[in-house]
DNA sequence: TACAAATAATTAGTAAAACAATCATTACAT
DNA sequence: ATGTAATGATTGTTTTACTAATTATTTGTA
């Protein structure tokens, strides 16, 4: 791994993957705009994670959406107020809430949905098994390596 | 492309450029701040690019950062204030500054550029030049289709 | 039982990102 | 030459990230 390397590629590499996930929040956004969705994209994050496990709480919603627990409170307000989500008392322990997707939530994650698909489709577009495969994994593989600093 | 990679593989990408480029900017913040540098890693890419080209003005450098006008407006205004950088004027148009780091900010990011590299390292540690190649290629693929809806 | 440590959530402060709107200056078009 | 459009930069507002500190509750231990 010579000096060329570090100051071409690998310094393009980690500029690269924060511009795609840049531009995949900003394009991800506007569709959620255009569509008259009234959520951002972290908050989409948020009722996704709770349409595939419900009435979690904030510290384990916090881990699976890769966010810290002041986000968390912060975003579980925001998606209260809109009446997509509401914060349930645990009986089995006064410290913790469990998090659970309203009516209206649920109907959300349906209607939205669809668009992320689509959107997910777009993005991808020409990249085939293998090659995102390989992208997962090196990805995978940096942030093993990141953790172990 | 079936339903089962666009929920799961594709899914998982996205999710995973995020959480490797939010790792990245973590870790390297931690890095900054056990070396006693008084920097953000946003202010350290201005300061990085103002290095290989001093004097740009704020929209080239807004461009060459991939950040918008206003978050370039701000972070001059830090770096203004901790001495690193000025605003100059440039007498062919008022409306433009050239940007440019001062002997401080200089020594700044001769003090900072080995510690980075070292960072760069351990980050891309284990990848060979192929994978990094084909990691770059896939986000490039991925941004030039987002760029396109 | 009582006291200390750990855990879940919140609050506060600063930085950064997105977007829209605004202001000053420059360029362009009649 | 004057008016309009385009450009460079700034300001305002909302949301997210990080850190640190705080509160309430539970757990573990002496």
């Amino acid at each position: 791994m010579n000096t060329d390397v570090l100051l071409d590629v690998e310094h393009m590499t980690g500029f690269l993957i924060e511009r795609s996930s840049k531009r995949m929040k900003q394009v991800c956004q506007q569709i959620l705009k255009e569509k008259g969705f009234n959520i951002t994209v972290d908050q989409w994050v948020v009722l996704q994670e709770l349409n595939k496990n419900d009435g979690q709480g904030q510290i384990a919603l916090a881990n699976s959406t890769f966010k810290d627990a002041p986000t968390i409170t912060r975003i579980i307000d925001l998606l209260c107020q809109k009446g997509y989500v509401e914060r349930i008392n645990n009986p089995d322990d006064r410290r913790r809430f469990k998090i659970c997707l309203t009516q209206s939530g649920d109907n959300l994650v349906s209607d939205v949905g669809p668009h992320i698909i689509e959107f997910r489709k777009k993005a991808y577009a020409g990249l085939n098994q293998a090659q995102l495969t390989n992208l997962k994994q090196s990805l995978n593989h940096i942030f093993d390596n990141l953790n172990a600093i």
